[in-house]
DNA sequence: GCCGTTTTCGGCCCGACTGTTTTCAGTCG
């Protein structure tokens, strides 16, 4: 599947027909296509064959013939003429705050300056401040984010830590200062996996004692900003908080605008001047009489466009709105829907937990059932058990599940996918196990086809029901290995096998795209489980029914949504 | 370059902020 391929490449042609000073809408139009390319569930090759691709909403004639040449001769002939016409290395300019796509296009035409350094040079000598329309600020704005460029390394952080960060936050504010409705939006609100700043709104009568406490609070490295109605502060993650007070009449339309995506908001907005309405974060006016007919609660911005109220991990405007238009939202996976977990270790391997606890945790937690499963004996880092030491946690499991009952604890094992295939033990050995999970844990840089035929040969493996983070990514870390998901899905359909969302924050994998196409293309079921090492990252499972309801699935997908009852008859007909 | 229960031509999201300007362009989210 090319699809991120090819995304790449617009994104790349909009950039540089932006610089070239094209019409804005036709670099719109390039950005759009992008957008709706990268998150395709079908593979593009496919579109283009079938020559469907005009079908996609923002794909006419032009750009599909560009992709097919793409697809065809790994170039696009338009953004082989703009490189002629424009250096490349201007793209590097826009990275650097305050500089846009004309002001980059001055700077080479005016000054010849094609690269950062020749920039600086320009800079330092004062030849900026000559350009018309730049003057002196702007020339110490551009030295000044020169040198916070380079200390900038890492520039979005994992939910795992924003969300934490954030509800301590705002579970502060609740206490210490009189604010009145406080909510968490942006990113976060929609579950993405990584977060570039976090924003909290809230309403109150005394703004100013709200922004005094939030600038107090110890999370606080640095204040950027402090005003009535926003201030900005740097936590020592180097996470820029924005704190905004809004009117409560405003409230849910502020909420809406700040929660985004902002491609969301940009199709609303576009909805609602058909609908002779105007957006913005103040609330939904008429256009005619100007008169303001919602926004107080985000449910009422919905309906006064006609729509239902839209979950915010959907709103990616990835068809959500025609959806919501049609009153067919599907009901998404909510946490409460998790009736247990079948991925977690013990100190029988590399967790620090020992089973009991982990128990005990999860009936704190509501679950009715969990899954114990302990890396196996090839995985000699995270002591790997053998089938013997596995039978000795049986028994432990078979005495547990006497005192804690009607909670019920399962035998499983996490087995290595080895780099032939085949697994830490043989068939017959396998028995003994409730269910087995089966993932890849060396071996990672292994060729496509390789590593795919692995997970297939285990995929069809009579005894593995469930594939574990089956990419093998790490966010803000390393690359998935190089897998055809496609070819895996197909294979798990054949079988009847379940692909894992894994909760654990640098994981979860599948992602959210991976996960809408294993239901949406192969009608595959999944398993949201924390792979949790100790009983604190059970808690994790939010970040996973995150990743679900992004991907758009109903509690009718997960299998752990199962009651106990049921779960019991599903592995039954899964060992015949 | 795309798109159409007001359009096949003439539109194409909204507001805040900054710095450069005497009314606005560029950038950002």
């Amino acid at each position: 599947m090319r699809n991120k391929e090819v995304a790449e490449k617009f994104y790349e042609l909009a950039k540089m027909a932006e610089l070239a000073g094209d019409n804005p809408f036709k670099v719109r139009a390039y950005l759009e296509a992008a957008r709706r390319i990268e998150n395709l569930t079908v593979p593009i090759e496919e579109l283009a064959t079938e020559d469907k691709l005009t079908q996609i909403n923002g794909i006419g004639t032009s750009i599909a013939e560009k992709i097919k040449q793409y697809l065809r001769e790994g170039k696009i002939d338009k953004l082989e003429e703009l490189k002629k016409k424009i250096p490349e290395t201007l793209l590097e300019i826009e990275k650097i705050p305050g500089m846009g796509a004309k002001r980059a296009k001055v700077l080479y035409e005016k000054l010849g300056i094609k690269t950062i350094n020749d920039l600086k040079h320009a800079a330092e000598r004062g030849l900026i401040r000559t350009l018309p329309g730049f003057g002196e600020k702007t020339e110490k704005k551009i030295l000044e984010g020169l040198n916070s460029m380079k200390d900038k390394t890492v520039d979005r952080v994992l939910l795992g830590i924003a969300l934490p960060l954030a509800e301590g936050i705002t579970e502060k504010l609740r206490k210490n200062s009189p604010v009145k409705k406080i909510l968490i939006c942006g990113s976060i609100r929609r579950m993405r996996e990584t977060i570039g700043d976090i924003d909290i709104l809230v309403t109150s009568e005394k703004p100013e004692k709200v922004m005094d406490a939030f600038v107090k609070l110890p999370e606080v490295k640095e204040i950027l900003v402090k005003g009535d109605t926003k201030t900005s502060i740097l936590t020592f993650e180097n996470l820029q908080v924005d704190l905004r007070v809004v009117e409560p009449d405003s409230f849910g339309a502020a909420i809406q605008y700040f929660t985004g995506s902002r491609q969301h908001n940009i199709h609303l907005r576009e909805l609602a001047i058909k609908k002779g309405l105007k957006i913005n974060e103040y609330g939904v006016f008429d256009l005619g009489t100007n008169k303001k007919i919602a926004g107080e609660t985000e449910e009422s911005v919905y309906e006064a466009l006609g729509l239902q109220w839209i979950p915010p991990e959907m709103r990616e405007d990835r068809g959500e709105i025609e959806l919501a238009e049609k009153h067919e939202l599907p009901e998404l996976v909510e946490l409460s829907d998790i009736k247990g977990d079948l991925h977690m270790h013990t100190v029988y391997s590399d967790g620090i937990n020992t089973i009991e606890e982990m128990a005990n945790e999860a009936m704190k937690m509501g679950y009715q059932y969990i899954v114990i499963s302990d890396h196996a004996k090839a995985l000699g880092i995270a002591n790997g058990l053998s089938i013997e030491r596995y039978k000795e946690q049986k028994k432990k499991i078979e005495e547990l599940n006497k005192k804690l009952k009607p909670f019920k604890i399962f035998l499983g094992a996490e087995l290595n996918i080895l780099s032939d295939g085949s697994l830490d033990f043989p068939d017959k050995e396998l028995g003994i196990f409730d269910i087995c999970l089966a993932g890849i844990h060396t071996a990672m840089n292994q060729s496509e086809e390789k590593i795919t035929e692995r997970i297939k040969k285990a995929v069809s493996n009579k005894y593995v029901k469930i594939i574990v983070h089956p990419t093998g990514r790490i966010l803000n870390g390393r690359q998935n290995y190089n897998v055809n998901v496609d070819a895996l899905f197909n294979e798990a359909k054949k079988y009847g096998k379940v692909f894992e969302i894994n909760s654990s924050p640098e994981r979860l994998d599948l992602s959210d795209l991976n996960a809408k196409k294993a239901k949406e293309q192969y009608g595959l079921k999944l398993s949201i489980d924390t792979d949790a090492h100790s009983v604190d990252s059970l808690l994790n499972i939010r970040y996973g029914v995150g990743v679900a309801r992004r991907a758009w699935l109903t509690k009718e997908d997960i299998i752990n949504t199962m009651d106990l009852n049921e779960f019991e008859k599903f592995l039954k007909r899964s060992k015949k």
